[in-house]
DNA sequence: TGCATCGTACGAAAACTTTCCTACCTTTGA
DNA sequence: TCAAAGGTAGGAAAGTTTTCGTACGATGCA
């Protein structure tokens, strides 16, 4: 390892089956195991196991936390929602956009994934952010 | 096997060093394996045949296809590269976003990550798709 | 009490991805 | 001509991620 702190700088991100607990749990809260494998058995199919393995495994890097003081551990997400997502967001411009946005953005706008409402929302904030830039 | 066409239906994705490949296949169209590394190698330590041999399971994968005529053979891409990447940004938005664009893209302008020129040109972008929807 | 149920811990296996060694063929140029 | 350079093919190994079997402790309740 080059640097010793190599971990914090550079914080590996979550896997796909992690992002699927971190789903969970960013829309219900804290949760246990249990809570947290019903919910994905509503998608897929996966065993108790599997889950509680993942959650530990995410617990030993540091990206859950958990309160042990009950059996039943009550697992939550350390880092804000946000920062996750931008983190990852980030990444995905870079790796599938050569780090464009607005070509991310036009494509997204181009396609009709997004609803006549949401367009709003866009609008809106970009009002909101050139009103900030010209204070 | 659910369906005997799964393979059709659902593509699987390109994994993170086949996306390399196609970011350079992307910008730079058909080329050879020797080009494809030197690209790779101003980026990051790779070794010929690794190369080789991703862009061969690639091909084997139907992401891409080859001209075997020459002793160099030259490799294309066969999907077009909007549809590869919308189909990228798709997922993402599920996996990260709850399905929510919106929400993705008020992150991307939350965060400076957008120039002012990049701001303007989805601001047009908005423009153009509430111009068609009116018509 | 005692057994079914539900919990955690741990390790190994399976699945997937990435890397590169080795073999062998073709081209090039001294 | 023949050695060096550069190409492809294929398989094994290494690395990562995901899955789950097994063991065993807690709890609940008949």
């Amino acid at each position: 390892m080059e640097h010793p702190n190599n971990d914090e700088i550079k914080k590996a991100e979550p896997t796909k089956a992690e992002l699927e607990i971190l789903q969970v749990l960013w829309q219900h809260g804290p949760s246990t195991v249990r809570f947290v494998n019903d919910a994905l058995i509503a998608q897929r199919d996966v065993a108790y196991t599997s889950t509680l393995k993942l959650m530990q495994i995410m617990a030993d890097k540091g990206i859950l936390k958990r309160d042990e003081s009950q059996m039943k551990h009550i697992y939550h997400v350390v880092e804000a929602k946000e920062k996750t997502q931008h983190q990852l967001l980030d990444r995905f411009v870079d790796s599938v956009y050569q780090g464009s946005s607005s070509k991310l953005v036009m494509q997204l706008l181009g396609n009709k994934k997004a609803t006549k409402e949401e367009l709003e929302g866009i609008r809106k904030m970009l009002d909101e952010i050139e009103k900030t830039n010209n204070q």
